[in-house]
DNA sequence: AGCGGACGTTGACTTTTGTCAATGCTCGTG
DNA sequence: CACGAGCATTGACAAAAGTCAACGTCCGCT
């Protein structure tokens, strides 16, 4: 990467005010510059990740119930927004901390897949700017024109933004009008290329889809609303990477997952660090159906949440009550 | 790790202000405590890793030397301290920059061995406490009382420390008496599991060492000056984990090497991603050494070191002058 | 119970940082 | 070549953050 001179006093700066220690007035008398160019460099070194501040996720981590989680369900690390008394609405404070594990989670060479949805979105907005290198970001099912939210690729491409990584599109849509379409167009190579590197991602991150009248595939028009009504009768539970899941967390077997291109559940699997972010309190069943595939290894929803899993799984949530003592 | 209550109100004040960006006097209003009290906690959250600010290390690695270098000896990434106008002494800039990068590179759950030396303690105090979770560190090598200068021991445990880590030290001696004595030692069951454990390490760090009057391994007792002539005749060049190594790399077949308890050579191979460190531009001759041994995938260096490992590799060290420029 | 020390907290003051309108500079265009 | 748009830079002022002595509280000890 090329680098424009403008950017290596921004570079001097952070490094001296932050490394250093320096005052902005010194940093500015070593520089021959102002000190409110100093001022302004370091905002930017902020904005563009030249300096990265991150802050611990401890505060999420730190009750029973989260530790319990991990244990009953094996996940690797379970974080819990419950009342900390930080914002009054904790769903709201979910894509912040998730912002912050994902940026955490992601290194130099990281190849990432992202799949979309609201929450996905939320997250890449949330993110702060990185100087990672060789990062490359996959999208993880096909793209879909999204009348009334932000499109899959853009998503993708965003978060790569981010991270100052490569942005890898899918060159097909999510879903076709055919199952014949769908199988032709799956087995084209720059497809197949494109399905089979999904399997060789270091992390990803992901969020579950419920079925319901106004969820998120059929606002997007992946979905007729018409099939709905079969589909949960043949066992729908949720959504993942833009395709239908049995209460078992297995693909389901229907016509519209025939009809999808997205990524296969074994080359998800297959990937080691898979971030799970669930906003919404209502996701819980989706979420129970995505826990039995086994789709994550890292959980991040509402103390809510976490303690009905737990109680569904016929455990008593004990810990929830210092959950709440914490606020 | 029992959370005390106290450290709560820390990482709570750390969250509001850098992740919301609220105010100093917003976070206490909302935290109901004073302003002062705010302020006191962000500098701890700070000192003690609740959160972490990390400036980009781009500026180490933006002239064409970096590349050059990395092409040429197939290394991973390479930083090079130059006259970036930043500070007078560039060998007084590399501990510092080599913290950064280190710290950048363990994450949660790694183990990391640790070797000992001048440059390695240096960095271990210029490392900043970080919120790492499931870290091990790891000692490369026996331990030494040093009367001079810290102890392998210690440079291992302040490590740890600074990673909320757990540090394995090494219950032998660097260095003993006699042969014998030293395979008898390295059979013993407690002894052979830590050297085992070395070569399931995620990363390392190290330095290499002179074989001078004034070395390091003299200094602290671990070899005779009266040995080193003969070791010299041998073919000595460089000193890797309190280990000798020849002009090729390889571990010489000497007395003293055979008297030393320390990590395998094979086993420090083995660890993915190595990161060696250089202060001192006499240190040319034994780095020579150390990259033919492949003992390094990631490399901090002075500019002026860089650019004589080109020139006497046969390579043209172009864009040497584009380092200058920089100034 | 009384005492003393250590430590946490705070208000008031100082220093440092953020901001913004005004100015200067560069470069493409008529 | 002159002009002006757009952007970088700066000085001066306002806002925010840092500091510290004083005070309060808790706890162990006599």
């Amino acid at each position: 990467m090329a680098y424009r001179p403008a950017e290596q006093i921004v570079h001097k700066a952070a490094w001296l005010y932050y490394t250093h220690g320096l005052r902005q007035d010194e940093v500015a008398q070593r520089l021959n510059i102002s000190r409110a160019s100093v001022a302004l460099y370091l905002r930017r070194a902020r904005e563009t990740g030249v300096v990265n501040i991150a802050t611990s996720t401890h505060l999420f981590r730190e009750d029973m119930l989260a530790r319990r989680l991990e244990e009953v369900f094996g996940l690797d690390t379970v974080w819990l927004v419950g009342r900390e008394g930080l914002i009054a609405d904790p769903a709201a404070e979910i894509p912040r901390l998730a912002a912050n594990v994902f940026v955490d989670m992601v290194r130099n060479g990281d190849r990432v897949g992202v799949a979309w949805g609201r929450t996905v979105y939320a997250i890449a907005d949330a993110m702060s700017y990185a100087d990672r290198e060789g990062v490359t970001v996959v999208e993880m099912c096909g793209n879909l024109g999204s009348p009334y939210s932000y499109r899959p690729d853009q998503c993708t491409m965003e978060i790569a933004r981010r991270f100052n990584a490569r942005g890898l599109n899918f060159y097909a849509p999510l879903v076709l009008s055919t199952e014949d379409l769908a199988g032709d167009l799956r087995r084209e190579p720059v497809i197949r290329e494109q399905l089979d590197g999904i399997g060789s991602c270091d992390m990803a991150l992901f969020s579950v889809g419920t079925l319901d009248a106004d969820s998120h595939v059929i606002k997007c028009g992946a979905l007729e609303l018409s099939e709905l009504a079969r589909l949960k009768d043949l066992g729908a539970a949720g959504v993942i990477a833009g395709q239908i899941i049995d209460a078992e967390g297995r693909l389901l077997d229907c016509d519209y997952n025939r009809r999808v291109i997205s990524a296969d559940f074994d080359a998800i699997r297959a990937i080691p660090r898979r971030l799970m972010v669930v906003q919404e309190d209502e996701k819980l069943g989706p979420l129970e159906a995505a826990i039995r595939g086994r789709f994550f290894t890292h959980l991040i929803v509402t103390s809510t949440v976490g303690a009905r899993l737990l109680e569904r799984a016929g455990q008593d949530p004990a810990g929830a009550t210092a959950t709440e003592a914490i606020a």
